[in-house]
DNA sequence: TAAGAGTTCTTGAGAGTTCAACCATTCTCT
DNA sequence: AGAGAATGGTTGAACTCTCAAGAACTCTTA
């Protein structure tokens, strides 16, 4: 419905498509066929809308984004309710700069505190504060609500153990010798 | 790995954890069980790393987003090259601001033009110009190829569908009526 | 045809993210 | 011990996205 029908055209449009070939077959290994075209961009727009409700969900229910409250889930399931903010950056997928200034506007708020290593004088220790712990409780059901309507009831018990197989292996990503095929990939630095 | 062993503790934590239970049971409805929380957790973490690659290697490459590349597909899959930036939008999964900013960027830097509907005075056309299709067709093969790299080769044909499959299902979201569950969701307004 | 309501897109301000310095501390090696 | 490199974290500016408001147009209805 969505789609446009290309042979609406009056003008002939068969220009090198850089995304798609007609006959639904990857030559040389460099496209993409049919199967994987159809799997990638379902990622895709799956992936963004799935985001976008949740924290749309987040926002509304809790002024929090996903972002936040993924600090507050990953501090309350550690040791004395604290991380290093190293250690929390690399469990989220964040940039050191971007921990620090979630952090911050988090502190402001009262969830989280930052103390100073004793150990390592550069270190910063993350810890959830008990307001933290309680916004965190209160959010929980509404956020695992909305995981569930818009992810996991949506699908079979097989297909989100497929789906969550599949994506522990993307999250591994590419071992690192991996041939970096045609004409990208750091050359030996 | 970069799991924490709450064995460790001296302080006995058995707050009713939000996230988790440790029979790794769902009681009710309201919970995710372990094989759920595993592949939640599995597909923030994938999806997270992999955007990240991805964005790198485009920006590193070609100096450009994920976004505005996927402006850029988009166009030329369509015909005259063109699309309403509201049909555009909905493919995208932008919110219609955002597109405008976007597109206002790209137009500075000549990959888009806009000109108003002729059919519809309120409707602008968003346009791909041969400078955005020649870097279009440059930029393809390294971003294919980084799709490869991080997830299309690292797994099997039946893993990719599978994904693909569940993401599409994931993409349709949950059906308008469906069952808003406990204490969220919309109060039909 | 004129008022009101809905659609399409833009704008500007505010919030979040990234990038490139930067400081402080710790590690390594001589 | 001390120079240099590496690590951990912060900062500020530039950039991107969101949200609320507004401008321009079309549709409906009276």
């Amino acid at each position: 419905m969505t789609q446009v029908d290309h042979a609406d055209l009056d003008e002939t449009v068969d220009v090198p498509d850089p995304m798609q070939h007609q006959d639904g077959q990857a030559p040389d290994g460099r496209w993409l066929d049919d199967g994987q075209q159809r799997a990638w961009r379902a990622f895709l727009l799956g992936s963004s809308r799935l985001n976008d409700a949740l924290n749309r969900q987040l926002e509304a229910e809790a002024g929090m984004s996903l972002s936040e409250y993924e600090v507050l889930v990953r501090l309350s399931e550690s040791p004395q309710r604290t991380l290093r903010m190293s250690e929390l950056a690399a469990e989220l997928v964040f940039s050191r700069s971007r921990l620090t200034h979630t952090v911050r506007r988090m502190e402001d708020r009262s969830l989280v505190e930052r103390r100073t290593c004793r150990d390592d004088g550069r270190g910063v220790n993350c810890v959830l504060t008990d307001t933290g712990f309680a916004t965190l409780q209160q959010t929980a059901p509404g956020h695992v609500d909305a995981v569930r309507r818009h992810m996991v009831d949506l699908l079979t018990t097989d297909q989100l153990r497929a789906l969550g197989e599949a994506m522990a292996i993307v999250a591994q990503g590419p071992s690192p010798q991996a041939p970096a095929a045609a004409g990208s990939g750091t050359p030996t630095p």
